[in-house]
RNA sequence: GGUACCGUGGCCAAGUGGUAAGGCAAGAGUCUGCAAAACUCUCAUUCGCCAGUUCAAAUCUGGCCGGUACCU
């Protein structure tokens, strides 16, 4: 038996439930791997598992940041994999579920990330791309890293800019640092699991469905006490989606059914981006659900033990 | 029954004689410190139908069909 289980899928697929399910059945914790569960007072909008949903079992990586923090894949890489450390040194199986991609894959492999700038060379670069252009950013990432400049579009602005900062903070390319870091072995080999639908349109029609349920449990009313709590609505945390768009309803600026369609809107392009992540990772056995499909706890057992050797 | 207006991809919509903008939705994809983010690509051989005028028609003419408004 693998002492660790990868879980993966796109939002509401029922990767929470499935976590809950196979800990209780393997002797396991569960590792969130979520990049907006981590803060604390933001439940319903992120779909945390409530104490119920837990059955009991230890959960990690919940509630660890403050919604005013800037938390990052760094941030929880360094968190979580003590913590996987110490699930498989109590003979226990560490479940990691979530449906942010590049937190998880971080976590596996290991990744180093370049250390983040201390010195303003962030601001510095935003203002020099405002001021000449991202041709001229672009011109200049050629010249010390090509290989991150052809890979990179003009319209990129986020990563060109990313790549520049980490050459001029360390004098090493981003592209070299990368295929240094990529070249250790990994830190984790998990069993990959990951959860999809037979039918698209069944998956979308179980997003919307949620975020009529979440407003039914009272995310306007979190909403509220956050922003009434002193939590800057364009911090990271309130961008997440189902809390940017309320807090626009929240000031009056938006009517709540306009907000609704683009929560929805929104969750379904996330799905969509979650899959393409996903779909990738040659390790993942697929659990496919839609009519007719075994029910999945069956399914996953059924892989466990294929592959327990 | 009459008159007027309208009919462009799944939806909205530009284009009024020169060879089908754009937006949304959808699909595919990229991804190493904001990742629930950011970014890329694809998507009408055809403009309700038929006939005509013209070198050339989504654009002009006629008929038909469908819709809308008003009148009777």
């Amino acid at each position: 038996m693998n002492p660790i289980i990868c879980i993966a899928g796109p939002t509401a697929s029922g990767k929470t439930a499935l976590a809950v399910e196979l800990a209780k059945e393997y002797h396991g914790e569960v590792v969130s791997c979520d990049s907006m569960q981590v803060y604390r007072r933001m439940n319903i909008g992120t779909a945390k598992p409530t104490r119920e949903e837990m059955q009991g079992i230890p959960h990690h990586m919940l509630d660890v940041a403050e919604p005013w923090e800037d938390f990052s894949v760094s941030r929880y890489c360094e968190m979580a994999a003590p913590i996987v450390e110490s699930i498989l040194s109590r003979g226990k199986t560490a479940i990691i579920a979530g449906g942010t991609g590049l937190y998880m894959d971080s976590l596996i492999r290991g990744n180093a990330f370049a250390p983040f700038p201390s010195t303003g060379v962030r601001e510095r670069l935003e203002a020099q791309a405002d001021a000449e252009g991202m041709e001229a950013m672009l011109a200049w990432l050629r010249s010390v890293d090509p290989e991150a400049a052809r890979r990179l579009h003009l319209s990129d602005r986020k990563r060109i800019l990313r790549a520049l900062e980490v050459y001029l903070e360390t004098g090493e390319t981003i592209t070299a640092h990368n295929r240094r870091t990529q070249a250790l072995p990994p830190r984790f080999c998990p069993l990959w699991l990951g959860l999809d639908f037979a039918d698209r349109g069944e998956l979308y029609r179980r997003i919307d469905l949620r975020v009529d349920e979440m407003l039914r449990q009272g995310l306007l009313e979190e909403i509220r006490e956050l922003l009434e709590g002193g939590i800057p609505p364009k911090c990271t945390a309130m961008q997440a989606i189902g809390y940017k768009e309320f807090v626009d309803v929240l000031r009056g600026d938006t009517p709540l059914e306009q907000a609704v369609e683009a929560v929805k809107k929104s969750s379904r392009h996330y799905a969509k981006r979650q899959l393409t992540w996903f779909r990738r990772n040659q390790s993942i056995h697929w659990l496919t659900r839609g009519p007719g499909r075994p029910e999945i706890m069956e399914s996953a057992r059924q892989i466990l033990r294929e592959n327990d050797n």
